[in-house]
DNA sequence: CAGATATCAGCGATACTGATATCT
DNA sequence: CAGATATCAGTATCGCTGATATCT
């Protein structure tokens, strides 16, 4: 019989829920959630996006993204303006305070890594990120 | 700015749930979801086990075995026996059912596993699985 | 008494399904 | 008409907190 660990699948499940929480544990103090923060760097990436464009590269569900521009929305971090192609779309944009609440909050990402890669040197580091984000791409669209 | 995936922590968030969906959906079949799947396979691992064992060993909280337990002992595939030593304890012991399954379903792990790296060779994989092998065996018990 | 074990109730966040209104 | 977009309601699960009974 095989043991707990001996497949990698398992042990991406499991790590990925420790990963989370400490995002979470992270962002606390500022009031956030992983998804939020999420949300806000992919904006921060892109001149506006659709929010069915969020949902798709961000892999949440099309329902999700509706409260998370809600709550983003709320704190003045993003905003919906219409489409100026397409009446039934919204595009979500980055505000001023979002863009600034990143520049704020940039580390937590790192200090999220930091604490979960310590056991690995600077290269493997390295080499786990690449092998992660191969399987990454592959997946998402 | 940096991009949404530079971050190694974010990445492993998003592959543990897409590995979870995964696994849920190749278990859906046999009627038993992830958390349930990974008990039995503990439990195959050990002589009978106390359920706060378990709860250490799987990183559940100690709360949520009870239900699990619960559902393994109607199902037939395990049973909670008194403990001679405390009788504070109950020792959750697998069945003959319960090995039986785990043979049946022995490969949805694997396929899982395969589903999911299938964008890198057999030598990354087994790159991979040291490398996560590593993190997680420094965070939990 | 403190501490450990198992259980139970409940809360908030998550992930999803299905339905609806609007528009292309 | 079919299909896409956003929204909303409802369901089930998940991870955790706090309380309780029992026992060491």
């Amino acid at each position: 019989m095989r043991g707990l660990h001996a497949d990698t699948g398992y042990l991406l499940y499991r790590l990925g829920l420790r990963s989370g929480q400490l995002f979470n544990a992270f962002l606390q103090e500022s009031g956030l959630r992983l998804r939020h923060y999420a949300l806000l760097r992919l904006l921060a990436t892109t001149e506006g996006a659709l929010q069915r464009e969020l949902s798709t590269r961000l892999g949440y569900d099309p329902s999700a993204i509706v409260g998370l521009v809600d709550d983003l929305e709320k704190l003045g971090f993003a905003e919906r303006r219409p489409s100026p192609d397409d009446r039934r779309s919204r595009i979500v944009v980055l505000t001023d305070e979002g863009r600034a609440f990143l520049r704020d909050t940039d580390e937590t990402g790192l200090r999220v890594t930091q604490d979960l890669l310590e056991p690995l040197d600077p290269a493997d580091r390295e080499r786990l990120h690449a092998l992660l984000l191969r399987i990454a791409e592959a997946g998402l669209a």
